[in-house]
DNA sequence: TAGATAGTTTGTGTTGGACAAACCATTTAT
DNA sequence: ATAAATGGTTTGTCCAACACAAACTATCTA
């Protein structure tokens, strides 16, 4: 038998710290965002959107975790503003794929960019490098989750 | 002048990524911490406590970006359970400063390890190794927020 | 033709959290 | 020593996010 570890500390969750930062955040960035006139939600669909691409709603709502009537206005808004579309889908009629439109890619754009004072200030002490490696290790994170049949069957994102 | 690099990808902001995790834990963690009788929120504060040492009530308020009087009700609840202690500062005999008790620094690993299942579910596409990548990300970043002052004057976690 | 399913709309209730006001204990300034 | 400022507590009000239910349309499947 192996000699037991001597550092086996206790795995420590990320939990907690995950939502303590999430909420700095979002408290800074509502203020920073007000001026497209987008809230923080707004911006989880749309990176959702970008990242997983195009989905229907039911997926989405199940990627988002949230009730599907509640995600239905928070689709309404993005459609207002055409960040978003809602296509019938060809092979099931009932359902709505959305996808991210041209607009609300560049818009997402801009809104990041925006983001980038609130993030330095929050993960002030992270350098460069370490925030890339944390936005990547959230993005696979991301990439896995839920069965794949959430992304119907554009190529790009799939 | 260095040639522009081929791949300047625009920088992608975590924000919104660690917001849409946030939520997910948070949900799930609100069913697997009922039995401790603690909401996620409650984890919070005290994870920030064992990770930034004790600390005042303002200084507190100030880590977690909340409104004092509800920080006074956070506290409360763990002092209630014992979690923590409010002791006069003998400094200054109007402040409280915050510490973790010996029964909240085990309430707490025991509640962290029941949250192990939750983040084996929420992080699935992460490996071990990514996962403590994670919590090392955060952990750096709590670090080094806010001045210094926050923490009083116990030597082992300032 | 009869269900079941995807989405939408409306409405209700709960809850977290911001904010204000009034209060006590204590410290600091004049 | 008295006044003002500060740390904390309590109470109460208000709003936005959300979960949930019900009723409806359009579409698909049995």
């Amino acid at each position: 038998m192996a000699p037991l570890p001597l550092v086996a500390q206790a795995p420590r969750r990320s939990g907690a710290l995950l939502e303590h930062f999430a909420r700095r955040i979002r408290l800074r960035a509502e203020t920073v965002l007000a001026p497209f006139g987008l809230r923080p939600r707004h911006l989880i669909a749309l990176t959702v959107l970008q990242t997983r691409g195009s989905s229907t709603q039911q997926s989405l709502a199940q990627i988002l975790e949230m009730d599907s009537t509640n995600v239905v206005g928070l689709l309404n808004d993005l459609e207002a503003d055409q960040l978003i579309e809602r296509r019938r889908s060809p092979e099931d009629r009932r359902r709505h794929v959305v996808v991210l439109t041209e607009r609300g890619a560049k818009e997402l754009a801009r809104a990041e960019a925006a983001l980038a004072a609130v993030e330095d200030e929050v993960f002030a002490a992270l350098d460069p490098d370490q925030r890339e490696q944390l936005y990547n290790l959230l993005l696979q994170a991301a990439s896995g989750t839920v069965d794949s049949s959430s992304c119907t069957e554009e190529p790009p994102a799939c």
